[in-house]
DNA sequence: CATTCTAGTTATAGCTTCTAACGAACACGA
DNA sequence: TCGTGTTCGTTAGAAGCTATAACTAGAATG
């Protein structure tokens, strides 16, 4: 199963573990306080090493983040996937917008590293862009079965000649591409307010809204 | 026009002075390097004084940077008064629209300050939530006047009975607080995505979704 | 004029990231 | 089985940060 390295010496297993152990760390200490007060000693510490130890793993904090950036990435892709091969290839919007929302809530912190404020000194590797592709890609398929017939409106044409991001689908309609868009911005409109907090103390309920703006979606 | 204190002593003249000095370098550095990267010692090092100096001014570094947010909110509340004033308070929704993204694109991490990931130790003091309320204000006197027919949905039955933000708008119907939300979660999708980068290298010109986004709201 | 209040200073504690130099344990070929 | 070399973890230390404490020079005030 594994693409590299079928013949894994017991050291490069440990050295994995490490690195597995701290990420693990790191996500708890995330978890509590947020990404920004991610400290690479207090993670040594807690694991019973001394501060410079762990820099044995990681060169430096950013690579650290960096990959908890991309693991972060996959995990919504592999919800995604799973949703997609699940419903053979057609899944529905609002299955995934459900799990867009669950991926969303489950740790917010892990959101916002992913989709707020960008760090920085990070730039995204060319994983994290293939990631996002692999995201779309689930996403076209729902949005080609779900896509109203053409209303080619000004914004559809454009999207008609600016296609670079749905690689992968040359034959999806304009109206399923803006489709994909409008849910993924409105859907990420409401996560982001939501998470932040600016709904709070005004009352209403952002559960409601969210599936308002997936209902508004296909209608 | 002051309403405390119309006995400035020079004394206090000069704290602000030096205090409205200090907000000044730290929107420099933040739209340098992001909020995270804000540096007490920098900023008084950039004025000719010595690290602690800057405590007489500001209790600590989340002091300071409450008061950053707070300025934030503070001009995009006057951007959107400006546009509903110059409307006679009846501003077409597309001209808000346009104001949030000129404010936006302006300096993205003055947005970030604002609506990106929550910054830890900061709880949003009364102020605040008082600006957001002003802002809310114009955009629901704008709202009010674009609002379609009653469509009744499930969701603005909701709003018919949450609707504890819109305080000094008793008689906006349910669809006027709709459309208020769609709006506002909408357009932060957008922009919050732009901004962070998500639609580079997709290919696509984001304010053309924005424009698109705009569009759809009311129809 | 004397007192008090304040703006700035230096020193210091404690935290961070990260580099450098060293010791000890392990892996591996002869 | 015995070197030899790689790797892990250590301590020491530089440079940076926030923040407090103690002190001094100057302005405002009674």
């Amino acid at each position: 199963m594994s693409t590299t390295g079928r013949t894994e010496t017991p050291r490069e297993r440990y050295r994995q573990q490490v690195r597995e152990e701290v990420k693990e760390k790191a996500w708890q200490q995330i978890a509590g306080s947020g990404a920004s007060a991610l400290s690479l000693n207090a993670i040594a510490k807690q694991m019973g090493m001394s501060g410079p130890a762990l820099y044995r793993y990681f060169a430096n904090r950013d690579e650290l983040i960096t990959e908890l950036i991309r693991d972060a990435y996959r995990s919504l892709a592999d919800a995604f996937i799973a949703v997609g091969d699940a419903a053979a290839g057609r899944p529905a919007l609002s299955a995934l917008a459900q799990v867009l929302r669950r991926w969303a809530l489950e740790d917010p912190h892990r959101y916002f590293l992913v989709y707020g404020t960008p760090v920085p000194g990070y730039h995204a590797p060319q994983d994290t862009t293939a990631i996002t592709a692999e995201i779309m890609s689930v996403l076209l398929d729902a949005c080609t079965a779900a896509a109203p017939g053409a209303r080619a409106a000004a914004f559809e044409e454009h999207l008609a000649g600016h296609r670079e991001w749905a690689g992968g689908h040359p034959d999806a309609p304009p109206s399923a591409l803006r489709l994909a868009l409008g849910f993924w911005s409105r859907l990420h409109g409401v996560l982001s307010l939501e998470l932040a907090g600016h709904f709070t103390g005004m009352g209403l309920d952002p559960a409601r809204l969210y599936a308002a703006e997936v209902d508004g979606l296909t209608r």
